[in-house]
DNA sequence: AACCAGGACGTGA
DNA sequence: TCACGTCATGGT
């Protein structure tokens, strides 16, 4: 039991399951929470159901690229309201009309010519997983933004690093402050993959793991100074 | 009224 | 490779 997997164990027995990614038609059990939690899907991980929601997650991590996720969800229900939530739909749609659905996120102008570049090549994947490398060779998709859209819209095993992880890890004194992606990503895979039995629990607590560090750190470490009265620093 | 948010790209050194 | 400027709306 390494100390990556200690503080996961902690923010979910503090926090509880996340339910990330959450959904803009989302229409499942957890409804009675609309209001609050809507969109969510608390200890459901049969998601994304379709074609239409893996899209739903792609177009989501780009837009929510140095964005609160509220403000994704103005966007993501704008073009929901035009039935465009789509990889066709975004297509047809006139590229100010575009514009200007995405405009509550931020970035606008460049985050419309990212999700039209991404469009072109998820068409051509015809309903197949794209690769880590494939996607990094798109404009507008970086690492965190890869590894978004692979461990939420397609489940695959790659944890997604944000600037609150390393914050958190580095007020920790877990990682050096200098330490790039690759070299957290690789200390969070290693350490669960090290502490987890049961391999097939890995995807689950990738998944929740992001997003406990991510309402964790919006309590604890978004203020300077960073970490006061944050309960993983006795560990 | 600053300040920054669940980043990525282009540039110059 | 690395540091820095740029992109932009919205919440505090």
């Amino acid at each position: 039991m390494n100390k990556i997997y200690t503080i996961y164990k902690k923010l979910y027995e503090t926090y509880g399951a996340q339910g990330w990614w959450p959904f803009i038609n989302y229409d499942g059990v957890n409804r009675a929470k609309k209001g609050v939690n809507r969109g969510y899907h608390v200890l459901d991980y049969t998601f994304p159901r379709n074609s239409d929601e893996v899209f739903e997650v792609c177009t989501g991590s780009i837009l929510t690229q140095n964005t609160t996720f509220s403000s994704v969800v103005k966007s993501l229900e704008n073009l929901n309201s035009k039935k465009s939530l789509t990889a066709n739909g975004i297509e047809s749609m006139d590229i100010q009309e575009l514009k200007t659905a995405i405009k509550p996120s931020g970035y606008y102008n460049q985050k419309a010519e990212y999700i039209l570049e991404f469009i072109k090549f998820y068409k051509g994947l015809n309903g197949a997983i794209p690769t880590r490398e494939e996607l990094l060779n798109i404009k507008g998709i970086g690492e965190e933004t890869a590894d978004s859209i692979l461990l939420y819209g397609y489940n695959q095993l790659q944890f997604k690093v944000d600037a609150y992880t390393k914050r958190v890890l580095t007020e920790l004194g877990l990682i050096d402050k200098k330490a790039k992606y690759h070299e957290i990503k690789l200390l969070m895979e290693s350490s669960l993959k090290e502490a987890v039995e049961d391999k097939k629990d890995l995807l689950v607590i990738y998944q929740e793991y992001h997003a406990l560090i991510v309402n964790h750190a919006k309590e604890f470490y978004s203020k300077k100074p960073y970490g006061q009265g944050c309960f993983l620093k006795d560990i």
